[in-house]
DNA sequence: AATATATACATAAGCAACCAATATATAAAT
DNA sequence: ATTTATATATTGGTTGCTTATGTATATATT
């Protein structure tokens, strides 16, 4: 006898639509605090920060450095490492201004959703 | 003579991009808990509850309601309140756990944000 | 030898969410 | 008489993300 286990995988679809306007923010932050990052070492970073929960994508990160390079707040240095390009990203000056004004939004915006979603009672 | 005072109201402008996708949440939370709300009732109390900023257009709100209402979360009953009319919005059971289940993905989605920020820490 | 997985960058099409502006209308205040 | 506050609603536009696709190399598996 053979038993059989049906392993019902159940994506949970959950994942989606969770970065929402946050997402250049965080990117700032994760390549100042690392001093460079390369971009898909960012998309596992935040992988791994948050438990798989938060995976981003290729087209939603690739556009936002290459915003965020046309603005000025980021630098590339291109390096090839075992056979296969990589680009490295740091900040600017002017990124790490607006790094630290960003976050401090973030910081107020996250304190009055907090308000507004009875979070602090929990 | 007459003096003229010119008085420059500088809209900062960082009203913008604040709610997030989580405006549905945000409604929903807030009918929830005061039983029934009005449109016009609740861009005052969001505007009440985050000292002015965080401002709630009406081009984001209405359209929001009419959706909640067509998915089956929000119910109506309009009154004439001294003249005018007034929408009221209730949950409906659908909308009961709808709510509990948002809330619950902002906040963790919070705790996400703030380990990639570094928010904690402060 | 062939295939799959991981690494690494990038773009295109499309949609949902939000903002700014505008419209209508009544009541109250100046 | 005009402005401000109350109250709902739509239109046009932009941004930001998702899904899907494309290219290419290195490593692991079969």
């Amino acid at each position: 006898m053979v038993a059989y286990v049906y392993i019902f995988l159940l994506y949970s679809g959950m994942n989606k639509q969770l970065i929402k306007g946050s997402l250049s923010t965080i990117v700032l932050k994760l390549v100042g605090r690392e001093g460079r990052m390369y971009g898909y070492e960012i998309t596992q970073r935040v992988r791994q920060l948050t438990d798989g929960q938060i995976r981003l994508t290729e087209g939603a990160l690739y556009p936002t450095l290459h915003k965020l390079e046309a603005e000025g707040y980021l630098n590339t240095k291109t390096e090839i490492v075992e056979g296969r390009a990589r680009k490295y990203y740091y900040l600017t000056e002017e990124g790490e201004a607006i790094t630290a004004q960003k976050v401090s939004e973030t910081a107020a915006f996250i304190q009055h959703l907090q308000k507004l979603l009875n979070l602090n009672t929990l």
